[in-house]
DNA sequence: TCCCTTTATTGTCAAGGTGACGATAAGTCG
DNA sequence: CGACTTATCGTCACCTTGACAATAAAGGGA
């Protein structure tokens, strides 16, 4: 820190959240549409100012919790990066902390306590060319959470995050396919989700009721889950890659 | 954001710049003695506040030059992350926003313009147990640079922002056992090197002088060049993994 | 000059991982 | 029961890697 300046410029600091799940087969990113200017009207990701005494991530937490509903959302949350202050609120100068949320599908209050309808929309028809315009610079934050999510999965066991407690090597597949937007070879996959030690544990149990033959139920194992404050472990290694096309 | 706050909080923003370099085949950190108050006499990243008006990358660049009198630094540039506002500063809330820079070892002013002598560490020498203790959180950040340099390496072009213009494979490599803090086999590294389509390019030039056979310049391809505002791109694949040990 | 030391570079080989795809297994639905 | 669907297991050629031998190209000293 510089020893020069008495009195630092101070800024509003707000936490927007790319929360990003799975929803048949397809990668949705939760949106509120805005009701107040700036932007209103205009769809943006969740998020809302930092308060006094708040750590970046207690605002994340709550302001996802405020604008949708959800109380305690489970998966994996980290922060992206910071964006600003200059040029990106026409209010004036607001520095931005962008967190990247990995969930399962949870359903979303359609008007939340702010009074701001929440919901999923496929990340494709936002953005795609012609998608619908985002308020802020919250597309090009939504292109870095989607980029950071992508190549996560190559090394991580974070695709599980978007999966329940227990899930089939099926579900976990799809994910990657809706997270990359690539068809993978399913035996291919079973194999290497499978055969990497330390990933998975089989539970026991089966799938039923569904079509086709019962798929067994994986968790992950303690060593590949998420523990409060460390990262993500590479549990991958080698990695799980994405196809080059 | 929120449509409930009217008059947000606002917060200090401070950048902090991990500098790595590798001298003498040695990861060195570039940190600051603090000549005030908080942390007097303690060494510290260094780091300022972000002025009106600036943007965030901006405050990064102007700050290093100012405390280090470095005022074209080559090399790669990256937003880390941002810490806190809460529990870092004795003064109060400080939003840091730390970046990480990977360069050629430069000469540093023992007495930047801040009064603050500036001066190359190894890294070892801080995080090692007993190492001294940096003011502010700098030491998680630190190690959060660490890793992320360290991960980097992996699947990026890099390690070669740690070098000149052109380089040797030896030299190359020596940057790898630096950061890894581990001995790579000198003839599997070659092939990896130069055998990865896209990474690298013969200049065509020998090395002289030194003792042992004269080795061949390199440089980076085009492609693996990072380009302004574009990420390093992924041209290691595979990845040139860490072993394992 | 010739040998020794040092560093760079090229090969070799076995083991393991990956992509492509055939073959079975185990359910549901008609 | 037979068709269909999804899950899971196998096979095989190819590629990459780790370990390490061998060769190349300098400088230094006897």
């Amino acid at each position: 820190m510089s020893s020069r300046d008495h009195s630092p410029a101070r800024f509003p600091v707000a936490v927007d959240v790319v929360a990003l799940t799975v929803r048949d087969d397809v990668l949705h990113v939760l949106l509120v549409t805005r009701l107040i200017e700036p932007f209103r009207g205009r769809l943006a990701l969740p998020g809302g100012f930092v308060l006094p005494g708040e750590d970046l991530q207690e605002a994340a937490v709550r302001e996802l919790a405020e604008e949708t509903g959800v109380e305690k959302v489970s998966g994996h949350l980290e922060q992206l990066g910071s964006y600003g202050p200059g040029g990106r609120d026409p209010r004036g100068d607001v520095l931005a902390v962008a967190y990247l949320l990995l969930a399962p599908d949870f359903p979303v209050l359609s008007a939340g306590s702010d009074a701001e309808k929440a919901g999923w929309y496929p990340v494709s028809s936002i953005l795609d060319d012609h998608g619908i315009r985002l308020a802020f610079d919250h597309e090009k934050i939504l292109r870095d959470g989607l980029e950071r999510a992508r190549s996560k999965l190559e090394y991580s066991p974070l695709a599980a995050a978007f999966c329940g407690e227990e899930f089939t090597i099926a579900q976990l597949r799809a994910v990657y396919e809706a997270v990359w937007g690539l068809p993978l070879d399913a035996r291919n996959f079973h194999r290497k989700a499978t055969g990497t030690p330390g990933f998975l544990e089989e539970t026991g149990k089966v799938t039923a009721g569904d079509t086709g033959r019962p798929a067994a139920l994986y968790r992950l194992t303690a060593a590949a889950r998420p523990e409060p404050g460390h990262p993500a472990r590479a549990v991958l290694n080698p990695p799980l890659m994405r196809p080059v096309s």
